[in-house]
DNA sequence: CTGTTGAGTGAACATACGTACACTGAAAGT
DNA sequence: ACTTTCAGTGTACGTATGTTCACTCAACAG
């Protein structure tokens, strides 16, 4: 059993990612306001000041988590905004790319759906900040659509806003129904029902009446 | 200056009271699952080991004040019920009820919001559970409504859920946009106008197409 | 080969935590 | 008048907290 020689720089990353997982799965089962420092280091197998090293706070390691988890939020709606913007199959296509992510980065997601309500102010305001910029995307995609050369760009803001809104929520509801695949399936074919809903009012729109 | 002569109970309900309004105060900076039972009891006045003649732990504490809130919330939707069911101006009157009951109720809103996310499970569960409650209310007052008459009970249920989400979201950004009326204002109008695109989605819409 | 850098150590601190326990004293019941 | 009840007190405990400081020792730069 040979130990591998490791450069300074990659053993830092290495506990530095020890760190974030660390915290990411604490902060599980409460929120990262009630978790301390002490107990981040003893999970990942330092002694409390050598977190310093890293991270100037709690809050701190916190607003990289959100860095992160927005990074793997944006390659998912890359991912959506792949492919032909027909309005056919786009439903079912986005609710299916966000379903998929809240498995792969459930982590992620449930660290934003709570801190963005119970974090430290500095990290809920960046988690507003990223929703926002999602909403703007959004809406930048919706002018795109066909039929919607009438909208004002405020209406197009609020819709934007109605959709984000309604996304996180379903993302919300499939995280607190893990292991009930069921309760799962209903909830996706709520959130693509819902979308419809939308896009029908959205279609019978007019701006400014 | 003399001091009236109070009963047991009376005085047992008051400290009661000024317990459940420390944790209000204190998990308003914060949550209640980072608040210790010290801290509400010096905030209150008593000797912390006094907490527990009243509560058996913070989290007990907490789903009293989840009781609390969701009476109050309560008392909200009666007054939106009363009245007429017209069409016309239900929009607006909802929309304006609850912007009202944000601001006479803001402590616990702020609670609800905070707790549903990031709360003790208990907690979490117990405010989902009361939410549910509210979708199904919706649900049967919707099928009262006029031009429902199409609709399957699962559509209605659906529709009932965007609703609220949408409503609940509408208290959280009026909660983070204390101190800024103009920026308010706007959140209201959006709220508005978010629902009448639903509604109008909801009017063109038909169940199992 | 030599000196510097810096991630991680380990001891120490003042303070805060939840909870157990024996207590007081005034209101309520008899 | 007496006894009971019980909200609130005060002490004490073992443990956890954030942060300080001086330290080690392997990777790195010259």
């Amino acid at each position: 059993m040979v130990a591998e020689p490791i450069s300074r720089v990659q053993r830092k990353e290495r506990t530095r990612r020890a760190i974030l997982d660390a915290a990411l799965e604490l902060s599980d089962e409460s929120t990262l306001a009630a978790i301390s420092l002490r107990q981040v280091a003893k999970q990942v197998g330092i002694v409390p000041t050598a977190f310093y090293r890293h991270f100037d706070s709690i809050e701190a390691l916190g607003l990289a988590l959100v860095d992160e988890a927005f990074a793997s939020l944006r390659t998912m709606i890359r991912e959506i905004r792949r492919g032909d913007p027909a309005l056919a199959d786009i439903v079912d296509r986005s609710v299916g790319v966000l379903v998929d992510h809240v498995h792969e980065q459930r982590a992620h997601f449930l660290f934003i759906a709570r801190e963005r309500a119970a974090g430290p102010p500095g990290v809920r305001d960046a988690i507003r900040h990223q929703i926002e910029l999602f909403e703007r995307e959004l809406a930048t995609d919706l002018a795109r659509l066909p039929g919607t050369d009438s909208w004002s760009a405020e209406d197009l803001r609020v819709l934007s806003n109605l959709i984000v809104t309604a996304m996180v929520a379903t993302a919300e509801s499939i995280l607190s129904a893990a292991g009930r695949p069921d309760v799962e399936k209903q909830l996706v074919e709520q959130a693509r029902t819902q979308l419809r809903m939308v896009l029908v009012g959205a279609l019978n729109w007019q701006s400014k009446p």
